[in-house]
DNA sequence: AATTTTTCTGAAACCGCTTACATTTCAGGT
DNA sequence: ACCTGAAATGTAAGCGGTTTCAGAAAAATT
């Protein structure tokens, strides 16, 4: 197990200078077989790591990136963050994970936190790091003035900066048509918050509603916005709603949290699903298919962003001209909250 | 943001000698207010911030704690991750995470990597990091006797080793007593693999239903052993063993995700729960309350082991005398998937 | 065999900070 | 004004690597 060696131990006892080793372990070409070998042996044989902060100190790199997400407990960025590490440690990365919550002053201190540590790149984990406002998201092209920028589920044009995301809006442009197709017409949307994302699946529920024109009959939407976790709190809301007078037929959620709470809504007051309430969530996560009748739920292909993701930064770390915005596109996966036609 | 200075350069704006601003930085008292007060003007005006790698070599440590997790996408894991890095971070000291999945070779190898990157310390989350066979244990002590190790619901005994754990054994044998109490027979028990919690779980619930006199009626307990996610496989062999002619009022289960695929079984088959089927799960995840009815759930206070294992740790690291096991008790959050009497 | 290349290797500078130790400064005591 | 000890500051030696540059060894050429 680790020692305590320096490589001016290993130089010593393999005969060589301490540029020998150092060429040796860092795979230099210009080193004979021989020498290599002995090098290696005594290297294996006294099972010698070099210093990683020295390393670091010589080189201006310790690979490792820092992953920052607001909430890592959180079924889908948990499962993003997951997949992002797992990749970034096959191609020889260590990942700093810094949680940030929601809050914007936060996440700036965060940043600059990863900064200080010198990671060789920050890969921002969800669609609520992007704001509204154009100057809220400065703290993000400062980091990039440093280190390259990856945003996950958000864009973001700036230099240094790198857009991953899936195509939320003509995703939830065909869920809510698909929905409309169904015979639906009082069609509730549900979402938490005005983040990147939130305003792209809104526009396309709202294409769709346009379109089909019953979104002037009142535009059917409920605000909702707290904890991710709360099913209840949906579910009571909708409830409310419901006793306020409040008559609808559908619901799209913009998270499958959200989604649950209605089904729960559903179950709680007798409703039959997708009969009397028809619900499409979003992520198709975990929670889509505990629940019974499953969630019909928006696939978004978090797998493949995170691969495209991790591709993209290695090709960028490289020194490579990458790609500054990548879109895929979603499925909706039928589940038992929906009944096509 | 972040510029280039070095300390150098801040101690020749400064006027004063370069171990003079790095005795500024430290906070040393053996610096004069008003010299204090001149480096730190300058500091601040440049924006300066100590290079982390050149510290981390002077210092030999670079605050920064390896966790370490099976699947940080599980989630109850998912959580407990998320605790410790905030009270980490409010500590002062950053996470490296990495996730191993629950093959040996890879936690010995990722064991390594922490240790490689001089973490200050590396904290275990879940119990599958303890083995049955001691010498598959071994990789903790390895790693112990270069830092101390911090395990989270696991226990082991060994130098530089620290265990918080909760009382999974009692916390089953309650659950279990409870639903003998309310009448079960017929009681079979889940558990997916035969880790730390997973052996004293199983215990609690033996000994609960061999004090009822019931447990030679045969042993009613299914092993289960897959991904955490796959609530329909669970649901699948429930119906099957059913068909097969297993006849059971009951079910315990060691973790949210298999209990949620009692309760999907149930919804599926038509029977009623609890009346027909009474379900209790365990770690109060998200999950349990998800579903309809909710589940009824061990909570064993994650929060609470994860804010003691933090004191603990930064005791140990400031080179204090600390508990080398800690054992908190759990509770049952009674819910809809159980009658009381 | 002598000369030119090419390939290896080593000496030493450097990365940017901490800290032990030496030195200076300064207040307090006589 | 002089001495003493404490407090403040500076000097320089690490920390453990990487890398440039020059020189030595080996290979290729004549």
């Amino acid at each position: 197990m680790t020692t305590n060696m320096t490589i001016y131990d290993i130089s010593e006892k393999a005969g060589v200078s301490i540029a020998t080793v150092s060429r040796v372990l860092n795979g230099s070409s210009n080193v004979s077989e021989k020498t290599k070998k002995k090098v290696m042996d005594i290297i294996n044989r006294y099972e010698y790591t070099p210093n990683a902060f020295a390393r670091g100190l010589g080189l201006n790199t310790m690979k490792t990136i820092g992953i920052m997400c607001a909430d890592s407990s959180d079924l889908y960025l948990a499962k993003a963050v997951y997949y992002i590490e797992q990749l970034l440690r096959s191609n020889g990365y260590d990942s700093l994970l810094c949680c940030t919550g929601y809050d914007l002053n936060t996440k700036e201190q965060s940043m600059e936190l990863l900064i200080s540590k010198k990671v060789d790149s920050i890969v921002l984990v969800g669609s609520n790091f992007i704001y509204e406002k154009e100057e809220d998201n400065r703290y993000i092209c400062d980091a990039a003035s440093v280190v390259p920028v990856m945003l996950l589920n958000a864009a973001l044009e700036a230099p240094n900066v790198y857009s991953i995301v899936s195509d939320d809006y003509t995703s939830m442009y065909k869920a809510t048509a698909q929905m409309i197709a169904s015979g639906r017409k009082e069609i509730l949307y549900f979402y938490n918050s005005f983040s990147y994302s939130g305003k792209r699946k809104l526009a396309g529920y709202r294409a769709a509603m346009e379109e089909a024109g019953i979104f002037q009959n009142g535009l059917r939407m409920q605000f909702y916005k707290g904890s991710h976790e709360d099913i209840h709190a949906m579910a009571k809301q909708l409830t409310e709603a419901s006793q306020c007078g409040l008559s609808f037929d559908g619901v799209i959620a913009a998270d499958d949290n959200l989604a649950l709470g209605a089904v729960k809504y559903a179950l709680q007051n007798g409703l039959k699903i997708p009969e009397d309430l028809s619900i499409i969530g979003y992520n198709n996560s975990l929670l889509a298919t505990c629940c019974e009748p499953e969630l019909t739920s928006i696939d978004n292909r978090l797998e493949t962003l995170c691969q495209h993701l991790i591709t993209t930064l290695m090709g960028i770390l490289n020194g490579e001209e990458m790609p500054k915005k990548t879109v895929f596109s979603g499925e909706i996966i039928q589940r038992g909250t929906t009944l096509l036609q």
